[in-house]
DNA sequence: TCGCTGATCATCT
DNA sequence: GATGATCAGCGAA
């Protein structure tokens, strides 16, 4: 599922315009299966959205400041989700830079999660939102497959760095690179 | 170019 | 009360 999304289209409609972009780097999560997983405790609130119907959006608050959006890939019932890396802005790119003030070069727009979701203007009122309804405002389109495909471990994680649940499309410019998970220092007394 | 650090808060234990 | 699917900025090489 994760690698189909690669090349779709993603716009989102808001009263400021439309920005739309191609996706070029997504990495898959599971469920109760996956200890890196939002959902392997379990249904809590922030998680709700990823144990529901497919082709919700679930955009969650991170690092006190980023958001993160993901898109929902599994029947309802059970979680899964996968969530957005990075892509490049096809349309609205005027839009997208005003509110990225401070990107030095156009490929850094969406390079990485939370500015993917800065640049689409996502945040937590999105949370939820159907991609599949064509009257909303928020709308994902499966357009051409890409051809070629890589695969890699996961970025940004501490456990399960083992599956290679990320996927990007190689040669693509807005692909960020490869960090490990940085875990903190416990706080001092 | 590479690597490290601070910022900052919703969510969960 | 601890943690994190991050980013921007800084200093060193």
């Amino acid at each position: 599922m994760a690698p189909e999304l690669l090349g779709a289209t993603l716009r989102v409609d808001s009263a400021d315009g439309a920005v739309a972009v191609r996706l070029t780097e997504v990495e898959a999560y599971e469920g109760l299966d996956d200890p890196a997983s939002h959902a392997f405790r379990g249904v809590t609130r922030r998680t709700a959205v990823m144990f529901g119907p497919p082709g919700h959006l679930y955009v969650y608050f991170s690092y006190g400041m980023h958001w993160c959006a993901n898109v929902v890939c599994q029947p309802e019932g059970i979680a899964g989700a996968v969530l957005l890396r990075a892509a490049e802005v096809t349309e609205g790119l005027e839009l997208a830079q005003r509110r990225r003030a401070g990107a030095r070069a156009e490929r850094d727009l969406a390079r990485g999660p939370a500015r993917l979701t800065k640049a689409l203007g996502l945040a937590g009122p999105d949370d939820g939102a159907d991609l599949l309804d064509p009257a909303g405002y928020v709308r994902l389109s499966v357009g051409d497959v890409e051809p070629e495909v890589h695969n890699s471990r996961r970025v940004g994680v501490n456990v399960a760095t083992d599956r290679p649940w990320r996927f990007w499309v190689p040669g693509a410019p807005s692909v960020s690179p490869y960090r490990a998970g940085r875990p903190r220092p416990s706080s001092p007394p």
